[in-house]
DNA sequence: AAAACCAACGACAACGTTGTAGCAAATAAA
DNA sequence: TTTATTTGCTACAACGTTGTCGTTGGTTTT
């Protein structure tokens, strides 16, 4: 069923009845009456790619994450689908497992009219930037949120992972933490090192020496860190308090005191950002810092709307930022 | 940069480029790789939807799930997303949110070739299906998995949720219970019918009588839900066993014999169908039916392709039936 | 050497829309 | 009454591809 159809059908012309279904002012409310009756009996539905190609716009955008299976992105996905559904578009998922090169063939699968804009999470993998640079050039409407390229000329929607860093490590100190080990992920990432510095920050603040060999550089191979946290329990002066940047890094330490027969929160207090919606009901139910991730989604997908909907906007630019929250449980429960 | 534009810096028909770039017998090796470097500079993609609209083909698939945040309908989405990959497929997601007039809303939108398959679930308030036969009626390609419309006439991937709607309740009686507590979800739902006859059988085989008063049907509204987990453990006979159908009542029931003071598994033991990742990790570890999310993703998307590919191959409505499996913990430990 | 054939390319008509330009008839202004 | 103007509709040319059908030259067959 296309206009061609519809239109023999009503014997008008295909562009009388393309103009009543767009409501043109052209067109006489009779004929548009006629039309849109007609329309619905018959079931029509305008072809998107036909329209697309005409039009030049998707009514489509992309979300690039890393991973779906992950209380971060889920609630974000979901935050950007409530707004594109408002506005009527269409989301497009693609996942990057954290590869790089997955990363950069979906970028060029994006560059030709595919999508209005795009969303996106960087990999940890992402050190190179060249094929985000590309979307810039095509001019495809981008916004980062969360895992920025702060190098990139697009709109960030983050959260204050700085301050939190901060607020992390002092809940800690105040809880009677005195060497307090942080686990990093992914050096490209600028949210891991923003937290890592406002660890470093705080620690100052209350006269504790960094300790390098306090600080783990994670990576994505699961049976690695494990090995590197067991030893990081088996050295001289065992940490008392673990910062842990993501939450599979966090519950890789509770599997390694459950070995090692150390409890939590006695022998060592754990904290770490996570949006685990049971870490409540864990054991011991475990102190997060939690980030507005449906928010993020929402105003990130906000502001790339801006961007499709009235192009050359490149003013704006705004860098949104979004508050964190200290959720403190028994993990960093003071003996 | 067009198939116009292309050819006109290579001084040759736009035909001949086009059929070079899909390496067409009728061009010599020469053109074509003089094309292909030219694209490569170029950096030229094809239009897809002017590519679509010629083909009739969008290389594009949708998913319409209930939620994203979930741990069941997440490594579901991974298992599409990576055969959809593999094939060369765009994924389209959509959520219903559990709301049957969203779902309608959106099986509109996929009926004018935006999309050459669908991967659905249905939506707890589904209970009508006209708008899926829709979808059959206009022969799009379409796919069931887990919560499936048993009256449709497409391939279903689903789990043995009969049996192990028998298993559970059997492994809480071999526990010591007794007065086992059904909580259902979505009377509209086949996965929650299934699952109770299995608590029934189990019930029936192990000469229990089955109390209705046992059997809870919850809804969406999380607070009367709670109150009618709480009415349970304050009546007479006291449940000495939950089977939850879905993880979140499952949760439910550790707040509540929190705020009881009832210990899981003394007093109560729980055991619910749930995918979450830290369930070893709960307080006390929660006892789970885990269904094989991700393969059931692959497996779905594999069914879903051969259709889209092969059209007309109508006979093949397999319906796969993967199994799940019981994982013991200690909420439902004797003691 | 004429007939048949093939290899390599170009012209062109779709695919289903949409917006601009055109064209009658009806209405308003001169 | 003639000339503008408006109203309501149709014709048509894009949008960027793709596949069919021609059209060349050149090679092989008889």
């Amino acid at each position: 069923m296309n206009l061609k159809e519809l239109a023999k059908a009503l014997n008008l012309s295909f562009s009388t009845v393309s103009k009543a279904l767009r409501d043109s002012h052209e067109i006489s409310v009779a004929t548009k009456n006629r039309v849109l009756a007609k329309a619905k009996e018959l079931n029509y539905q305008v072809n998107p790619q036909a329209s697309s190609l005409r039009k030049q716009k998707s009514k489509t955008i992309a979300v690039v994450i890393p991973e779906v299976v992950n209380d971060f992105f889920g609630p974000v996905i979901n935050g950007i689908e409530s707004i594109a559904q408002e506005k009527g578009y269409h989301v497009l998922i693609y996942l990057t497992h954290e590869d790089m090169q997955k990363e950069i063939a979906i970028t060029k699968l994006l560059q030709n009219g595919r999508v209005d804009g795009i969303m996106m999470s960087l990999s940890e993998e992402t050190s190179d930037t060249t094929h985000l640079q590309a979307l810039r050039e095509n001019e495809i409407p981008l916004v980062f949120f969360d895992r920025i390229a702060e190098d990139i000329d697009a709109p960030k929607v983050t959260t204050d992972d700085y301050n939190c860093g901060i607020k992390a490590t002092e809940h800690l100190i105040e809880n009677g933490c005195t060497r307090i080990a942080f686990l990093s992920i992914a050096p490209n990432l600028s949210i891991s090192n923003k937290r890592m510095n406002g660890y470093l920050e705080a620690l100052k603040k209350h006269n504790i020496k960094p300790d390098n060999g306090l600080i783990l550089s994670c990576t994505g191979d699961e049976a690695k860190n494990k090995t590197l946290i067991k030893q990081l329990f088996k050295r001289k002066n065992r940490p008392d308090g673990i910062f842990a940047s993501v939450e599979k890094l966090a519950i890789a330490a509770y599997e390694i005191c459950a070995e090692l027969t150390l409890t939590i929160p006695q022998d060592v207090k754990v904290i770490c950002f996570s949006n685990m919606q049971t870490a409540a009901w864990l054991n011991p139910s475990l102190s997060t810092i939690t980030q507005p991730a449906y928010e993020m989604g929402r105003e990130g997908a906000s502001i790339l709307f801006k961007l499709v909907e009235k192009k050359g906007h490149h003013f704006l630019l705004e860098n949104t930022v979004l508050n964190s929250a200290l959720v403190a449980r028994n993990s960093t429960k003071r003996s």
